[in-house]
DNA sequence: CTGAAAGCGCTTACAG
DNA sequence: CTGAAAGCGCTTACAG
C-alpha cells in the first residue's frame, strides 16, 4: 500500500488545489472545463484512485454492506447473495460476506468486524440469540435487516419466507397422501415456525402429534443423514419425512441410500427449499420452494430505504414471502400402499 | 456511522491520553496495570469499538483481503472460499467477496474497489484476459494470487489443479472403457490445459481428434445443457461426453434427461469437479476429483507469505495439485455395448 | 511510565 | 470559478 498516487500528487502536477481535483472527480462542485480535463488527464497518467478508507473516514460513509450467513455453501445462501447483490450492485455498494458456519461466537465477531469496519448497513441471517453488539447496533441505528430467519427477544426488521405456511403446504400434501406418521427433521433456527405448520396440519386432519418424531440438529447434510437413519430405527417409524432444509433433504437422501431403501417406495420425502439438481435426482425431489432471489432483493431493498434514512413511518419493517409447493416423484401415494402391505406382511409372520 | 465512542471519548473520561489507550488497545507498549485496567473498564463503560477505517489510514494496513470470484454459486468456488478462510480467518484477517459472473469488466470494477478499499492482499480466480488495474497491481507490488485459472501474458503467482493431468485421466478412464468418440463441453477459461489433457489421451491411444466433437461455452449449467443437446444432434455423435465442470455436468444432465436419454446406457458422461450429491444421483457421478479445499489454502498461505514479505526466493510462486479420478457408475462399458448395438441395429434395418 | 502533536488521504464549509 | 485549512479517528516517532 502507500505505493499509488494520492490526492496530493494529482493536484500539485495538476497546478491546482485538492479540494479542484476532489470536486472534479466527485461532479460535487463547477469547475471549467479546461480545468477539469487537465485534471482528468493527470488522473490518467499518474493512474490514480483514490483511496476509499480515507475517503470514508472523511465522510463516514463507506459505501459498502455488511452481509453474515451461517453457510456460504448452502445454496440457498448463494441465491440470496446474488439477489442481495443484484439489487445493491447497482446502486453502487460493494459487499462485504461474512461466513459463520452456525457459530454464535463467530457471528458477534462478524458483526464487530462489520462495525468497526463502518459498513452503511448490514443484513443479517442470524444464528443464535440475543447479543451486546446486536444490541448495540440497534441502539445505534445503525441500518440492519434480518433475512431468512429472526432473532428472539429483538425486535429487527426481517424478510422471510412464511415458514409456517411452507412447513403446513408440506405437510398437507404427505398426509393428503394418505400419511399418518410424519417424521420432521429440525435445524436449530426457523425452526419455530416451520414445526408450528407441520403441527397445525396434523392438528387440522385430526393426527396426533407425536414428538418421537421430531429430529433436531443444524442445518447440516450430517443431520439430514442422522436424522433420517435414527427416524427410520423408530420402532414404529414414519412412513414419510419432512426435512426442513436443502442440505438435510441431501442427507436425508445419503442415509437411505445407506440403508438400503428405496424413495418413494420405502418411504417418502419432502423437502424445504429447491436445488439445481432436485428435478433431475432419482426419483425427482418434491419440495417447497422458496422465493429465494425475491427474498434477497427485498431484504436488500429494505436495508436501502433504511440507509437512505427515508421517513420510517411508511417503511413496512415485516416482509413474509409465499413458498410454493412443487410435486415432483419423492412422495407418492406408492409409499403408503407398500407400508400398509408391509403391515400385513408382519401380520401374516406373526 | 459517527455515533459511537471515539478514542477521544476514552480517553477523556479515562484522564489519560489517546496515545495510551491506543497502546493499551494494541499492547504496543508498556503501560501501568492500574491505568491499563482503567482504560479497558472505560473502554467497556462507552461500548468503544474502535474505527478500522481510521486505523487503516493511519497504518496503511487494512487487515483484509479481496477474494474474487467468477461464480458464487459454483460449488467448487465456495468450497475454495472456504479453504482460504480457515486459512485467513485465525491469522486476523477479514474477507471481502467480489461476484463477477464470468464478466470481465464486473472483474475490472472489482479489482478497482479492492485497489480502492486499499486491501492487503488479492487471491483472483480471472476471467478474461490481462487489464490495466491488474497491470498496475502488479507494478506497485500487491500481493496478489491466481486461483484455478491463469492469465494470458501475465506472470503472477498461481494454484491450481492440473488441468492436462486431470483431463487426461478423465480422457483415459473413457478410452479403456473402449470409447472412440468422446465429446468435451469446455468453459472460457481453464480450457487450454484440459483440452491438452484430452488430446494427449486420445493421440496416445492412436485415435484421431475430431474438433466437431468440441463444444465451447462458459462454465455454466445451460452450455452444459446445450452442449450436449448439440453433440447428441451431430451426424455421428459421441459415445461418452468430458464435462470440464461441475456446472456444465449438471447441465449435461438435464440435457439427457430432457432428450429422454439413459446414463451410461445410452452415453456415458464423466466430469470435472466433485459434488455432495455425485455419489447418490442415479447413476452415481464418475467424476475426476479436484482438492479444492486445499488448493484455497495453498493460496492463502501463498498470500500471507507474500503479505508478510518473507524473501520471495524461498516462495515457490506456481503451485499445482494433482486431480484424483473416482469411478463411479456414469461411464461403465455398458454404454459402448449398447452403442455397438444400436450400429447393428441401424444397419440391419436398413 | 506517559503525553503532545504530526500525519495517513480524503472532503467540505468558509472565503474571496 | 477556485484555494487554504480544518477535520474525520486513529497510530507513532519524538520527548521527557
Amino acid at each position: 500500500m502507500a505505493k499509488g498516487a494520492t490526492i496530493h500528487h494529482v493536484a500539485k502536477k495538476a497546478g491546482v488545489s485538492t479540494a479542484t481535483v476532489s470536486h472534479v472527480l466527485n461532479n460535487t462542485r463547477y469547475v471549467s472545463t479546461e480545468t477539469r480535463e487537465l485534471v482528468l488527464q493527470v488522473v490518467r497518467e499518474l493512474r490514480y484512485y483514490p483511496s476509499a478508507v480515507a475517503r470514508g473516514l472523511a465522510t463516514q460513509e463507506t459505501k459498502t454492506v455488511g452481509i453474515i450467513f451461517s453457510d456460504i455453501a448452502n445454496p440457498f445462501f448463494t441465491a440470496l447473495f446474488k439477489g442481495i447483490e443484484r439489487e445493491l450492485a447497482p446502486l453502487g455498494y460493494d459487499l462485504i460476506l461474512e461466513n459463520t458456519g452456525e457459530h454464535p461466537e463467530k457471528q458477534e465477531h462478524s458483526l464487530q468486524v462489520l462495525l468497526s469496519k463502518q459498513v452503511d448497513g448490514i443484513i443479517l441471517a442470524p444464528t443464535g440469540q440475543q447479543s451486546p453488539i446486536l444490541q448495540l447496533l440497534k441502539e445505534n441505528g445503525t441500518p440492519l435487516v434480518l433475512v431468512d430467519r429472526s432473532v428472539q427477544g429483538m425486535d429487527l426488521p426481517l424478510v422471510e419466507v412464511n415458514n409456517r405456511q411452507a412447513a403446513f403446504a408440506a405437510t398437507s400434501h404427505l398426509i393428503g397422501d394418505g400419511h399418518r406418521r410424519i417424521g420432521v427433521i429440525l435445524g436449530l433456527d426457523t425452526t419455530t415456525d416451520r414445526l408450528a405448520g407441520y403441527m397445525q396440519a396434523l392438528e387440522q386432519n385430526g393426527l396426533p402429534v407425536d414428538e418421537s418424531l421430531f429430529y433436531r440438529g443444524n442445518a447440516s447434510l450430517e443431520t439430514g443423514c442422522s436424522g433420517a437413519k435414527a427416524l427410520l430405527a423408530h420402532a414404529a417409524p414414519p412412513t414419510a419425512i419432512f426435512t426442513a432444509n436443502n442440505l438435510m433433504t441431501l442427507g436425508a437422501l445419503h442415509a437411505l441410500r445407506e440403508l438400503g431403501l428405496r424413495c418413494p417406495e420405502d418411504v417418502a420425502l419432502i423437502g424445504f427449499d429447491d436445488t439445481d439438481w432436485a428435478s433431475i435426482f432419482t426419483p425427482p425431489l418434491t419440495v417447497v420452494q422458496q422465493p429465494t432471489g425475491e427474498i434477497g432483493r427485498a431484504a436488500a431493498s429494505l436495508l436501502h430505504k433504511l440507509m437512505s434514512d427515508k421517513g420510517s413511518a411508511e417503511i413496512s419493517l415485516r416482509q413474509t414471502f409465499p413458498a410454493q409447493l412443487i410435486v415432483r416423484g419423492s412422495c407418492s401415494p406408492a409409499c403408503l400402499a407398500n407400508y400398509l402391505k408391509r403391515q400385513k406382511d408382519d401380520r401374516l409372520t406373526r
